[in-house]
DNA sequence: CGCGGTTGGTGACAATGTCACTGAGAACGC
DNA sequence: GCGTTCTCAGTGACATTGTCACCAACCGCG
């Protein structure tokens, strides 16, 4: 990614002002992360803000106990803005953001965005209709775990995850953690699912052989 | 509620400086609310900005089988900012927030809360701040839900919801939207609670006999 | 007083989560 | 190759929570 005109991918950036654009390119810069790689999480609150140009950051949350849930997931020509507020208000996240690809990012200093959001309307308007992608994503997350069900939010999950692609590299565990429950729950699903003929597993590896019934069973939410 | 002098009464805008003060108060006006009505919800998108200077505003999910859970609440001297993030990005709002009392507000428009954005420092970090914490406040709800044990978060309610005095007003089913479960879940853990002799309960009422137990128990969180 | 709506109690059952344990593959060193 | 070790998945018993159907007590009101 040598190009300055990264802009171009974001949907909500086209608009900008040419000095504003000026300024977007020349006071950031371009980083590549390894996947794995922890950006932020609880103890590493996040300087800076990103916006992604390639690959993708899985957010999700730990508690005590060990459990984890997938909270949302950033990708290409999108921005980690809710660190914003946390890296703005000074605050202790609790997320943690994980580079779940290797991870190419523009890296906009602190300071840099102020004066971007105080400049440019559009700037803002990026930035706060981000904002409610997100937090309508965190709605979603909170009413299907408060009132949905294991083998619907399975199902949705998995066709997500399968991308085009019939195929499906995850664990139990993996899966588990997507959806904030425990690998035994998960395993027997996907047994039922196999039962019924609409997967087929392999160790670390599951294949969707009947998509439709499976859009058929998420679609009841 | 007739001075001029609200600002003060919000932490983060006691910085700002005269000219900014001056176009937050002439700006805006206040409002009053009765209790019980609905300030913004599907369908009804939120015009405006408001900053409580009294009364409480309860911000809840309801899931299409008729279940609710409380996300959090809007008290005096805070800001209902997420509405801010819905209403730049016209975006449907899929929670609603209800006056649980009288409520006496102040109203900023869109456009002089934009303008305010871009013109105070102090502004936008007052913004962000209150931002950051309600996101917090949403991951707290997740936790809680995925992970958390309900005689835990009940314990926990009840003492947020008593504050100070031991009684609280309050119908099991009231209860069981706070925490996004069933009334039956929630009458059996106060039957529980009051054969230890921790609660007393009564039609529409309830009294915390030993709060210091009940803290013991919520803080095994 | 009787009536209807609200609130709370209960038992049976379903769904999900927890625990302890097993066995099957994969990875690695020798 | 061969065994050792680790990861991954399967299983039964049980605990917790949610669902359903129904009943009883209480309240306000005519």
């Amino acid at each position: 990614m040598n190009s300055k005109n990264w802009i171009t991918r974001f949907e909500g950036l086209s608009g900008l002002p040419a000095d504003i654009r000026e300024r977007l390119v020349s006071q950031s810069r371009t980083v590549n992360v390894p996947a794995g790689m922890v950006i932020f999480g609880p103890g590493k609150s996040p300087e800076n803000l990103l916006l992604l140009l390639d690959g993708v950051v899985r957010v999700q949350q730990s508690s005590e106990n060990g459990r984890e849930i997938v909270l949302y997931r950033v990708e290409a020509g999108q921005s980690c803005v809710l660190t914003t507020a946390c890296m703005l208000a000074h605050e202790q996240y609790s997320a943690e953001g994980i580079a779940e690809t290797e991870v190419e990012a523009v890296v906009i200093p602190r300071e840099t965005f102020d004066r971007l959001v105080a400049d440019s309307r559009e700037f803002r308007e990026f930035v706060f209709t981000a904002y409610g992608r997100r937090i309508t994503d965190l709605f979603h997350v909170i009413d299907d775990v408060a009132f949905g069900q294991i083998d619907i939010r399975l199902a949705e999950r998995l066709l997500a995850l399968s991308r085009g692609g019939p195929e499906i590299q995850t664990t139990h565990q993996q899966l588990a953690t997507e959806l904030g429950t425990a690998r035994e729950v998960i395993s027997r699903q996907l047994q039922d699912f196999q039962r019924r003929g609409w997967v087929t597993q392999a160790r670390g590896r599951i294949t969707l052989d009947d998509k439709a019934a499976l859009e058929a069973l998420s679609e009841q939410a």
